[in-house]
DNA sequence: ATATTTTGTTAGATTATTCTAACAAATTTG
DNA sequence: CAAATTTGTTAGAATAATCTAACAAAATAT
């Protein structure tokens, strides 16, 4: 059974290759906050069991055991952001790192309670999918806010940033999950957008906060 | 901050010299099923925190930092068994070993939540005190069904052996917390007890049973 | 009061996870 | 392309947690 440690590097190789489409050794050490010397000899370890291959100066790929590995990993990551939300009142914004702790509870029994309470959901409080027990992932398509027209309507259904930061901001605009925007206009100079949403008739958002706003658009 | 391992040290501790008074390296070191060298050396590594004092040959001593430290360890136990009982249906004999997992992690909101949606329990599902959040524990001085008189009624408040098979022999004779007991009769031959309670009319609890129903006699 | 058994200690080794320093390969820049 | 920079590797060491083997002290049983 892999280790705490194995399991949140297991993590972050799934994460850098669904992001940016390869997991370097430096970007490896850089998100976990260890030297590269350290990502690098774990990756040596991760393949000695099977969890990925990995060549010299090669970027590492997580083989079939490790992504279905790191997809139950966080599969029990979101189940528990779900639970902390909708069963437990706590704030989308308070959630990561209790689930980042609660991710490597060797205990199926707990998850499948959670998910059996909350009635088997298919997304976590940001929006991000819930993998299945297989650890498959379904892929929602979402386009990000800044590929969107002005005229058009849509609804915010994830975030492809999940920091506290960014959720705080979101909290203080009054933007969740949920939220329907009307585009009304986009600058051409910095690429901002003016949206119009709830009681609010003319708000201003960054090009980096629309970048970060996964929509869904009203046909 | 303690680790995991030294946390599962300080518990063991603070149970033994709850249970017998005084704890030897020999019973840390079977308790927690390591060699006793190894548990020689966490007691020195405790020691140097001044979790514990500990003088060669001499049964171990928690100090009061290394009481409190275990009592909000045992705290966090207890009211996640009580979550998982209470607030997520889980049977008391299946709680223990999430727990052992659980009370490891750091966030103290959600054990406070935890709490709060529980409405401050005091006990844990086998009866058991749950330590305040200064670590202070309230003594429930409890008899053991043992030092009952025939012709008394008791209820049971606690057990002082709540492992998963004497839960499983409860079980199955629909013993629980809050039953209440008729005692009919005492064999002195083998000190076993003779009881009625709830449908059954005469049932036989041996002496080693008796022996671990922690109970309040009716005045 | 010896002898035996149990308990505890020391020494030395192992595995996991991490680091820094030094060097080497790959990539980017001018 | 050559120089500079970034990225990756190796070597060597540190800390935490564990073990076994050997020995020593304490407790128990003749
Ligand atoms: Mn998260
Ligand atoms: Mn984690
Ligand atoms: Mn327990
Ligand atoms: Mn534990």
């Amino acid at each position: 059974m892999a280790s705490i440690t194995e399991e949140n590097y297991l993590k972050a190789l799934f994460n850098l290759s669904n992001n940016q489409g390869e997991a370097s050794i430096s970007d490896l050490a850089n998100q976990l906050g260890v030297s590269m010397p350290t990502a690098n000899s774990m990756v040596k370890t991760l393949q000695k069991q099977g969890l990925c291959k990995y060549e010299k100066y090669k970027p590492v790929v997580l083989t079939e055991q490790g992504k279905k590995a790191a997809a139950l990993i966080i599969r029990k990551h979101r189940l528990t952001e779900m639970f902390l939300v909708n069963k437990m009142g706590f704030g989308w914004e308070e959630v990561h790192e209790i689930a980042e702790q609660v991710e490597h509870i060797h205990a199926p029994k707990f998850f499948e309670r959670m998910d059996e309470m909350m009635g088997f959901p298919t997304v976590d409080p940001h929006g991000s999918p819930i993998p299945d027990k297989q650890g498959r992932i379904q892929e929602l398509h979402l386009k990000s806010l800044s590929e969107a027209a002005p005229g058009q309507e849509a609804v915010i259904a994830a975030l492809s940033d999940s920091s506290a930061e960014f959720l705080a901001y979101l909290n203080s605009r009054q933007l969740s999950l949920g939220t329907e925007l009307k585009i009304l206009s986009k600058e051409s100079f910095d690429q901002s957008m003016t949206v119009a949403y709830g009681e609010k008739e003319r708000e201003s958002l960054s090009q980096k906060v629309c970048e970060k706003l996964l929509i869904r658009i009203f046909d």
